[in-house]
DNA sequence: CAGTGAGCGAGCTTCCGCTTGACTT
């Protein structure tokens, strides 16, 4: 073998060796190859922070083959992302296959055609060792804050917590955005909204002004009864509008989002089957940039679908913070493919990218803006609307982004008017409205702020937010609103009416809540450790790796002076810092006389009655879902502890209502029946047995076939994933050619000897 | 799988960024 290219990726692997020709093999590294090791430090802080990387098992293959492979070759070419990840990732292969400098070179393009990669042939270089420090300082880094933040946790919190310099980040902004919801103070106020018709054309118009309350907006609208209505002023001002940049992850994540309601993993999942398929570009990237023959061809399929004039060729450059630009933007390979085969989500998130980088590239849309000013005879106040016509409409022929502000009101057509002409109001209401809190996150809009903030990379989106929900940080909820009431006026013919009406307020939607351990965690954090949680520190330390990469700072000296401080800063909150348990009081017990508490214990959020230095022991009780530390009532913290509770007996049993893990049951004969929506406290005897016999049911529906096989039942039943064999404890999958119906006990029985003598399935309890 | 929360102490947990599959009861 002549040639050895080494790339990042499998499927850019395939696609390049096309181009590349016979003598040259391309292989993937898949990402990194060498870690540090995940169940010690592994970084020397005695010894200059000399890192221990090791080849972590799942590469171990991939490694092995590429040895083969290289050594074997003339030249190897390591072609991994031209950002500081990938200068890293080209360092760990030369170092992990023991390349020589004389038969390796470096190799770097930023679009996968034909004519970037030949090029890149003719230009290779060396390693950048200072752009590979730069990453080892980054590495080391977040090694040293996560893995010593991590146990501090552990210490003065909960076990099994953790703490980076990006996921703590994204739940403080989480934990503060709530806390501006629960500080926030709704003032109201009231909108006066004109209707007027004219030719057939109904059109409104809103006052200027907003009156504090009732009585003044009704004041109002006594003068208006009877006055005149004119159009004192009329403004026509042409105006355009502009499409968005092709998608970087964090957009497409968002607009995914918005008009397809894809969470952000989601999201990457399908984009990951559309590149695999080779049916868009790599779905990581903060890049903007389209390579000229994209803008060539989607020049020339505008031109064909739309006219020469709905084209307009327009380059983008990004402007996010920490942006390193290895890739293009998300853009169709083809731009000539405008739909593709494959399951519904493919489809359309293919025709989300195809529309918007179409769109990209299309001219701007104009528009004449009017603005109407109607005067009322009777008042200095005037109404105003607006009205917007499409002169032409440019890429909205293909594509609108999306906007989260859920106010915005669409601007209609205005009728044709004149100034002096007057009009006659067929209705005008004054509503009361109120002022909305700060918005919740959604998992894309807090993509958006991270990256706003610079912190984390798009390869890491989607992990972070799973992370955070896996510490139990953060909750994705939807929540429904409650009812309020708001005034309401309307002057019809002659008559004001006076109404009090009820709208459904503060419902949420797939949105992020922090739980009580975000919160506790983030205000332990942020007291001890302020600097790390501030929303400039990832800002802060990429200058100095910035600095690093461009060889005017050693990594280990940017390490050292960040890593000493950091450090005395952990031991001393170990060791002075008093446990964070977000404690609470919530009054007196009643029947005891003892103080009750809400507080963060080892297994989550509780309510305990009494100290634990009294002579008599504390009582604790766990906090039920959707209970919060920090509006629980003592009312509610004492009816925690009337559970478990018996209600009676069944079929000669007891009924025992209690609350648990899975939340609230009945208990009945060993067997446990979740009891759903009821209240605990005052479910019946005859529901909770109603809902016994329910579950007794579909236990039996779950059940296609059943064989007595001498002592053992052995079942074909049917569960979330299919059809499957239950013998005893353990369950055995059913081969996908087979049909379920119609096993035989025989068959089940040489299923059940094929898949073999499997561990037998053993409770996480009765393995401790 | 429906408990637990004091104290003792062993042994466990944990980061961010680069990449895909294997597997699920």
């Amino acid at each position: 073998m002549k040639n050895l290219v080494i790339v990042e990726s499998p499927a850019k692997a395939k696609t390049i060796e096309g181009f590349l020709g016979k003598d040259f093999t391309v292989k993937s590294s898949f990402g990194h190859i060498r870690d540090l090791p995940s169940k010690q430090l592994s970084v020397d802080v005695e010894n200059n922070y000399a890192p221990d990387y090791v080849i972590p098992k799942d590469k171990e293959n991939v490694v092995k083959e590429l040895r083969k492979l290289s050594k074997s070759a003339e030249t190897v070419w390591l072609a991994s992302d031209e950002d500081r990840e990938g200068e890293a990732i080209s360092w760990h292969l030369q170092e992990a296959l023991g390349l020589t400098a004389e038969k390796t070179k470096r190799i770097v393009f930023h679009e996968i055609t034909k004519s970037a990669i030949l090029n890149a042939v003719e230009n290779p270089r060396s390693i950048n060792v200072d752009l590979v420090n730069a990453q080892q300082a980054r590495r080391v880094l977040d090694r040293l804050v996560g893995y010593e933040l991590s146990p501090v946790l552990w210490k003065k919190v909960k076990p099994n917590l953790s703490a980076g310099r990006v996921q703590s980040v994204a739940v403080r902004l989480i934990v503060e955005r709530e806390r501006e919801i629960e500080d926030f103070n709704a003032v109201s106020s009231f909108r006066v909204l004109a209707y007027f018709t004219v030719n057939g054309t109904e059109f409104r118009a809103e006052l200027s002004k907003r009156f504090d309350d009732l009585k003044e907006a009704k004041a109002f609208l006594e003068k208006c009864n009877g006055a005149d209505f004119s159009v004192s002023d009329l403004q026509k001002k042409p105006a355009k509008r502009t499409p968005a940049a092709p998608f970087t992850t964090s957009t497409l994540q968002q607009e995914a989002s918005r008009k397809l309601g894809f969470s952000v993993s989601r999201t990457m999942r399908v984009a990951q089957d559309l590149y695999e398929q080779g049916k868009i570009t790599y779905m990581r990237t903060d890049s903007v940039n389209l390579s000229d023959l994209a803008l060539n061809t989607a020049k020339e399929e505008i031109g064909k679908l739309y006219g020469e004039e709905y084209s307009k060729t327009r380059k983008y450059s990004s402007k996010s913070k920490g942006a390193q630009e290895a890739h293009e933007a998300i853009r169709p390979t083809y731009m000539s493919v405008q739909k593709v085969d494959g399951d519904a989500a493919q489809k359309r998130l293919y025709d989300l990218i195809w529309k918007r980088t179409i769109a990209s590239q299309m001219a701007d849309a104009e528009l004449e803006r009017t603005t109407v000013t109607v005067g009322v005879s009777t008042s200095d106040l005037n109404f105003t609307a607006q009205g917007e016509v499409i002169k032409f409409d440019g890429f909205l022929k293909v594509y609108l982004e999306g906007t989260d502000d859920e106010n915005e009101e669409q601007k209609g057509m205005l009728p044709d008017l004149s100034v002096g002409q007057q009009l006659k109001a067929t209705k005008i209401e004054g509503i009361e409205r109120f002022s909305l809190p700060p918005a919740r996150y959604t998992e894309a809009s807090l993509v958006r702020k991270l990256e706003e903030l610079g912190i984390g990379r798009p390869s890491t989106y989607a992990p972070t937010i799973s992370t955070i929900i896996a510490r139990n940080y953060v909750v994705k909820e939807s929540r429904e609103g409650v009812e309020r009431k708001y005034g309401y006026l309307a002057l019809v013919d002659g008559a004001i009416s006076e109404e009090v009406k009820t709208e459904i307020a503060g419902a949420e939607k797939s949105k992020l809540f922090p739980t009580d351990i975000g919160k506790v965690v983030t205000d332990f954090l942020v007291e001890n450790f302020g600097e790390i949680l501030n929303y400039n520190f990832t800002a802060q330390v990429e200058k100095e790796f910035d600095e690093i990469a461009e060889g005017q700072k050693e990594w280990t000296s940017m390490i050292d002076s960040f890593y000493k401080p950091f450090h005395e800063t952990t031991v001393d909150t170990e060791k002075n810092s008093k446990k964070a348990t977000g404690e609470r009081l919530l009054g007196v017990d009643p029947d005891s006389g003892r103080n009750v508490y809400a507080r963060l214990g080892r297994f989550g959020p509780m309510v305990q009655i009494g100290e634990a230095d009294n002579e008599e022991k504390p009582k604790f009780s766990s906090l039920r879902a959707g209970q919060s530390m920090d509006d629980v009532t003592l009312e509610e913290a004492l009816d925690l502890f009337k559970l478990p509770r018996e209600i009676g007996e069944f079929e000669g049993e007891k009924l025992v209502i209690g609350v648990g893990k899975y939340g609230p049951y009945v208990r009945h004969n060993k067997s446990f029946v979740s009891i759903g929506d009821e209240d605990p406290l005052s479910i019946t005897k005859e529901t909770a047995i109603e809902l016994i016999k329910q579950k007794r049911e579909e236990a039996h529906k779950m059940i296609i076939n059943e064989f007595q096989d001498g002592e053992e039942v052995i079942q074909v039943k049917i569960g979330r994933y299919g059809p499957y064999i239950a013998k005893g404890r353990n369950n055995y999958r059913i081969p996908k050619d087979v049909e379920a119906n119609s096993l035989s006990l025989e068959d089940c029985k040489e299923i059940i000897e094929k898949q073999g003598d499997r561990p037998k399935r053993v409770s996480k309890r009765a393995k401790k």
